[in-house]
DNA sequence: TAGATTTGCGTAACCAGTTACATATATTAT
DNA sequence: ATAATATATGTAACTGGTTACGCAAATCTA
């Protein structure tokens, strides 16, 4: 038996799990930025790929795309202006919008970062064994919160509604 | 193709979608637990399991069977007292302890919460497609974790070192 | 038995997300 | 043309975790 809790209580110790493997990923892939004295931050991995695919992006579109609320972005974005690796210019055709796109201290960057990413893929790719079954159950588990997410499960399910 | 960014980065893009489900896991519980007029938060859960199973258990005793910094449990444990869950008494062979266990508020208040607890589990049982290949490849990842964190295989797997 | 070390708990500052609200600009409708 | 509405961004306060540090009590050691 398990000496861990977590595991001992099943389902229910599902939730608890998924929020200690993404910690541990982001504060290991913290750590090792760090370690490589690098001071970019673990999710600037995601902005880095996107703005490398699309040149130019609003904090809206990039919000959308990664499925986060616009004020994390925000958030992201001004500690990336800050540290010199993402340029804005106020869109021309909407004084609201600002565009945002990769500096050329980012792009300079750019090669030893894939290296970073490339070595943390290879690691990934280890720790599942190298086959995609925990990203094809994640997809099916991503599907069926669209159709019907947990809270609107646990409220149909609740006995003497 | 999916339109989400995080699928499409492909293995790069697990630590995102991981963060996004935990996240998304705990605040529907929150909503859940408000919309029934519930002052008990998420991750109260594990620990009205762990003070149920074991009576009474210290702060550090609770941090280690749910793989938690303390602060964590310190934060948690001074809430649930606030609102009157849980009790702690000095233990009379060590001063610096605090044995703390649930209170007769909560205690009576088991009933309801079981019947959340229930319906968040069939919630994930459906969720999960009746079986357990999500949690089984969850498992694989964390023995894999054990044996070598994420961070030490990017080490590892870094060229040029 | 005194000094050094370890242990248990607490606090502060940080991180990465959220919701709720504010404000400025654009767009739509009358 | 103006009023109402919608959209883009920003800010504040919260959540739930972390590490780093401090202090007091207990334990070990010489």
């Amino acid at each position: 038996m398990s000496d861990d809790f977590l595991i001992e209580m099943g389902y229910a110790g599902l939730t608890g799990r998924l929020k200690r493997l993404s910690d541990a990923f982001i504060y290991q892939t913290r750590d090792f930025y760090r370690e490589h004295e690098s001071d970019i931050e673990p999710n600037w991995h995601m902005i880095f790929m996107l703005l490398q695919k699309n040149e130019k992006m609003t904090v809206t579109q990039i919000a959308d795309t990664l499925q986060l609320s616009h004020p994390a972005i925000v958030k992201l974005i001004n500690k990336m202006k800050k540290r010199g690796y993402v340029d804005a210019e106020i869109d021309s055709q909407d004084n609201r919008k600002y565009q945002l796109m990769l500096s050329q201290k980012a792009k300079q960057k750019l090669p030893v970062l894939q290296e970073y990413w490339t070595a943390g893929e290879k690691a990934l790719e280890e720790l599942l064994g190298f086959n995609t079954r925990l990203l094809d159950e994640i997809q099916k588990l991503e599907d069926c919160m669209a159709e019907a997410d947990f809270r609107t499960r646990m409220d149909k399910l609740l006995v003497n509604e």
